[in-house]
DNA sequence: GCCCAGGGCAGCC
DNA sequence: GGCTGCCATGGG
């Protein structure tokens, strides 16, 4: 990518430096609300589990270091993960192009890239997330990680749990899972659960379908609507221009694009992708965490 | 006790 | 088709 700035990535004792990083802030990119698995130790230093791995990741300036990472993780995993050779200040101008009242966002939220998660994980999580706030739907994640996920050494020697896969979740039963503190949504993990399992939907058929069939697919599982469904493709799946409405941007959208009045989330939707299209992910997410943090605080 | 949280489903009309 | 009440759980 042509804009993308030069970054020189080295490896030494197992910690991966990444030196000249643009357009992104640690904090910003792990709490805008796309992923669960973390845990903030200090100012810009978290733990992050996922994808097999539990490592911290600490950043200083345009410097990023990943401590428990060989350079071959740093190059197969944590690189598309944190979505590196993305150029997120094309990314940005692109934004505010479709629509300059989006600088403030942008500009507040400056620092955030898209994660490209493991979708098996990211669907679970999201059908977790319906009507839970952020902080509990990292409890359950931990919850469901620690019972059924296996045990990994991390970066400082210390046991972690990682989410499961497919077939260890299969496992589980819907009191086990109701002991995770997921409530009414255990039997829509089971759902999930099963018609991956069973191949009925998989990544594999999902990315061979347009947007449009692929959130229909997603939406067979029980407990999947429109909005797990978008989160699953924008985070999970990698598909960009889905547009996910919570009552977060609802809230946002309706003040920005609707005068205040109640709208309904598929109107909003169908609004943002006609004025987004391919950005669309990119802006909800500034919007949606800017809306949660600073606008409606 | 109340209301709300990155919603979705079943049961109505 | 659209609208309403309900679903566990924890925090403010």
């Amino acid at each position: 990518m042509a804009g993308v700035q030069k970054m020189k990535v080295s490896c030494e004792n197992n910690i991966v430096t990444v030196d000249g990083v643009n357009d992104f802030t640690l904090s910003q990119i792990l709490e805008c609300g796309q992923c669960f698995h973390f845990d903030k130790l200090d100012e810009e230093v978290y733990e992050v589990v996922a994808f097999g791995r539990a490592v911290k990741m600490e950043q200083t300036d345009k410097v990023l270091r990943i401590y428990g990472s060989s350079m071959e993780d740093y190059e197969g995993i944590w690189k598309l993960y944190l979505d590196m050779d993305n150029d997120y200040g094309l990314i940005k101008q692109s934004v505010i192009k479709a629509d300059g009242a989006l600088k403030t966002a942008v500009d507040e939220k400056s620092g955030i890239h898209i994660l490209n998660q493991d979708f098996f994980e990211t669907l679970i999580s999201f059908i977790v997330s319906q009507n839970k706030s952020i902080p509990q739907i990292k409890q359950c994640v931990k919850n469901i990680s620690h019972r059924f996920g296996d045990e990994v050494i991390g970066y400082n020697g210390e046991a972690f749990y990682v989410f499961p896969d497919v077939q260890r979740l299969h496992d589980a039963t819907e009191e086990e899972l109701r002991e995770c503190k997921v409530g009414f949504r255990a039997p829509y993990i089971k759902n999930a659960t099963e018609a991956v399992y069973s191949g009925a939907v998989t990544k594999e058929k999902l990315d061979e379908l347009d947007i449009a069939q692929a959130r229909e697919l997603l939406m067979t599982i029980k407990g999947v609507g429109e909005k797990v469904a978008n989160c699953v493709l924008l985070f999970g799946l990698g598909r960009r221009e889905a547009f996910p409405v919570d009552v977060w941007m609802k809230r946002i959208m309706e003040q920005m694009y609707f005068d205040g009045k109640d709208t309904k989330k598929q109107d909003i939707e169908a609004f943002a992708v006609n004025k987004f299209g391919d950005l669309g992910g990119y802006a909800q997410q500034y919007l949606f965490d800017y809306a949660r943090t600073t606008l409606f605080k």
